[in-house]
DNA sequence: CTGAAAGCGCTAACAT
DNA sequence: ATGTTAGCGCTTTCAG
C-alpha cells in the first residue's frame, strides 16, 4: 500500500489540507512547516494519487487516442508528435490501437469515455456507422484527425490531401507523363477521395484526357501496392507514372516494376504519399507528399485542450510557421495541414518510345 | 457532466447500492427491479466512473509502457502485441514514448506511480542509472522486456539474443564465410553484448581466427547501420558478410554496399535482427533473426497480471507453443523467448576471389 | 431482495 | 498560517 495525504500529515504533525498545500504550492505555509511535511512525504515516499485526485477534481489530464493500425509506419509518427504535445500540454495519453476492426474501435469509445479521459483523439482512416451515433452525442469531447464523419459535426484536423493530390499529378505532368495510374483504396478511407479529386482536377486542367488516368483500388498496404501496379502495368498502353494512395502502396509498386524489369524511374516514375521514413531508404528513394505529422499532432491536442482549459495557451514552440499556414479553424471548423511534396529518385522523365 | 449512479439510482427509485450491484452483475435482484435500472441507466446514457470505481477498489485496471523509442520499427510490433495481450486480460494501456531519452523515461515512471497503474512494462533498450534505485524499490510492479538491469532483481522477458547471434554467424559460416563484421550498438543496450557474444562462440568453434571478426559500433538505426558498414567495407581484407545489431543497420548496410556497386548477396552477405515488417520488402529481402514479438507481449503482460490477479489465469490463445518451448521463468525470474532464422536474399555463398 | 452508511485519497471552501 | 469539513462516484459490509 502506497502511503497516502493522511500518512504524511500525520507524520509531518499536520492537516492534510496543509500537506495537500505545500504539495500544490499554493497558499502560504511556515517555511518550518514546509520543511517538515516535505521531509515526511519523502521518508514515506509519498506520490499523491491521481485517482483520488481526478475524482475529486472531475479531470483526469488523460486524452486517449484511437489509431486504426499502430502497423503502419505512418501512425508511429503520429503517435509520436500527439504524444509529445500533449506531454507539453500535461496530459498522459491512453494509446488504443483499433487493429483495423471498427468493433474494437467502438469498444475503445466506450472505455475511454468510462475512464473519464479529458478528450479524445480519433485518427482512423475509416469510420463505422456505430462512430456515427457516438459522434453526434459524444460522451467527451472529441477530434479527428485524418478522418471525416459525414454529417456529422465534429472538429478535425487533417492534411490537405487534395492539394497532395494535385503537387503529386503537376510534377508527373511536368515531367512528361501523359499516361498514370492512381493505385487507391475504398472510399470508405477517408483521404482517398480528396487525394485521387486532386490528382483528377489537375490531369483535366491540363487537358489530358480522362482516360488516361487508370485508378484501380486495392488494401493500402505493400501487398495491395503490389497487386494493384501489377494490374495497372498489364494494361495497353501501359501508364509512364503511378501515383499512390501512400507510400506502403508505392513501395508495393516499386517490387512490381522491379519483378518485371521495369526500371525505376527510367521507364516508370512512382510516387508515394505520407512520407514515412523508410520512403528515403527504399530504391530508389521515394518521391512523396509528406505530411506534416508534427503539426498535425500538435493541433489535434491543441484543438481538444483548448475547450478543456479555457484560459491556458499552449507551448507549441517553434511551430508558428505551420500555425500560419493553416485556415482558419474559426470559419471552417477544420484545421487543414499543409503537405510538400519531396522529390526523390522514384520519378523521372516519361520515356520518349512505347513502354 | 455525464449521469452518476445516484441519478440512476433516483430514477429507477432504489438505492445506489441495487445500481451497483446490477451493474456488476452480482447478488440477486428482482427482475422487475433490474429491468426498471437497466432502463434507466440506459435512458440517462449512464457510464460508471472508471475513476471512482478506481479509488474504491484500489486498481485501475491500466497498465503502463514504456518504450524507447517508437519510430523504431520494432517498437510498434511490440506495442500492438502488449496492447493485445493487455486488452485480453482487460487491462488497458497507458503509453509512454521515452524518445530515447532517459531523463523522459524517469518522468515516465513517476507519472504511471502516481496515476496508479496497476503494473509497469519497461522496453527500453538502454537502462541508465534512474531507473536502477527505482528499480530496486519499485512502488508499482514491474516487468523488464528486452532489458536487463544489473545487479537488480526485476522480472524480466526478453528474446534469446545469443542464439540469435549464434544463428546468425552458423548461418553465414555454412555459407562459406570467414571473414565477417559484426556491425553492434554501445554496450548499454542490453541486447548487444548477448547478441556479440553469440557469434563470437560460433567463430571460436569453428576455429576463425578472432580478428576475422571486425566489430564496428554506430548507432542502432539506418544511418549508424550505413556509416558502420562504411567503415567496415573500407578495411583490407573486406569481409564477406556483415552482422548487423538490427535490420535498420542492416539496411543501412545494404545502402553502403549498394552505392560502392558491391553486389548483395553477391560480394556481400548481409544478416540483420529484429525481422521488422520491411525486412521483407527490403531489396534484397533481408535475411535476419526474427524476434517472437507476440509471445514477448503476452509474457510480459502474463508476468506482471500474474501477480496482481492471484487466481485468474490468461487467455493466451493458440500460444502453447511458444509457452513450451520457454526456459523455466521459475528457475531464473527470466523468460527467454526463442528467436528464430529467416533466410531471404540478402545472404548467399562467400564469393571465391578476394573481394 | 433492498437500503443505509462508511470510506477509498484527495481538494477547496470555510472557519479560526 | 493552519485546521475542519464536505464531498467527488463508486462498492461493500451490515441491517433489515
Amino acid at each position: 500500500m502506497p502511503a497516502t495525504m493522511a500518512d504524511v500529515a500525520r507524520r509531518a504533525r499536520v492537516s492534510t489540507a496543509t500537506v495537500s498545500r505545500v504539495l500544490a504550492g499554493v497558499g502560504s505555509v511556515r517555511p518550518e512547516t514546509r520543511a517538515r511535511i516535505v521531509a515526511a512525504a519523502e521518508a514515506l515516499d509519498y506520490r499523491p494519487s491521481a485517482v483520488a485526485r481526478s475524482l475529486r477534481q472531475g479531470t483526469t489530464r488523460s486524452l486517449g487516442l484511437i489509431i486504426t493500425d499502430i502497423e503502419n509506419p505512418f501512425f508511429p509518427q503520429l503517435v509520436r508528435a500527439i504524444e509529445e504535445a500533449a506531454s507539453r500540454a500535461g496530459y498522459a495519453l491512453l494509446l488504443c490501437n483499433a487493429a483495423d476492426d471498427p468493433e474494437r474501435e467502438a469498444g475503445y469509445l466506450e472505455l475511454l469515455a468510462e475512464r473519464r479521459v479529458d478528450g479524445v483523439i480519433l485518427a482512423v482512416s475509416r469510420l463505422g456507422g456505430r462512430h456515427r451515433e457516438w459522434l453526434a452525442q459524444p460522451p467527451v469531447p472529441v477530434v479527428l484527425v485524418n478522418a471525416a464523419a459525414r454529417g456529422v459535426r465534429v472538429p478535425t484536423v487533417a492534411s490537405d490531401d487534395r492539394t497532395g493530390g494535385r503537387l503529386a499529378a503537376e510534377h508527373l505532368l511536368r515531367l512528361g507523363h501523359q499516361r498514370l495510374a492512381a493505385l487507391t483504396v475504398g472510399p470508405r478511407h477517408a483521404a482517398a477521395p480528396a487525394r485521387l479529386a486532386g490528382v483528377r482536377h489537375v490531369i483535366a486542367a491540363a487537358g489530358v484526357p480522362e482516360r488516361h488516368l487508370d485508378v484501380v483500388v486495392d488494401q493500402p498496404d505493400v501487398g495491395g501496392g503490389e497487386r494493384a501496379a501489377d494490374e495497372a502495368l498489364d494494361r495497353d498502353p501501359r501508364p509512364t507514372a503511378i501515383i499512390a494512395h501512400n507510400d506502403l502502396m508505392a513501395i508495393g509498386a516499386l517490387r512490381a516494376a522491379r519483378s518485371r524489369g521495369l526500371h525505376v524511374p527510367g521507364r516508370l516514375s512512382i510516387v508515394g504519399f505520407d512520407d514515412i521514413p523508410i520512403a528515403a531508404y527504399a530504391e530508389p528513394p521515394l518521391t512523396t507528399v509528406a505530411q506534416d505529422v508534427a503539426a498535425l499532432g500538435s493541433w489535434a491536442v491543441e484543438r481538444l485542450v483548448e475547450r478543456l482549459t479555457p484560459a491556458a495557451p499552449i507551448d507549441r514552440d517553434g511551430e508558428a510557421a505551420a500555425s500560419s499556414e493553416v485556415r482558419s479553424w474559426a470559419t471552417t471548423g477544420r484545421v487543414v495541414v499543409p503537405v510538400r511534396l519531396v522529390i526523390r529518385g522514384s520519378t523521372g522523365r516519361a520515356p520518349e518510345g512505347p513502354g
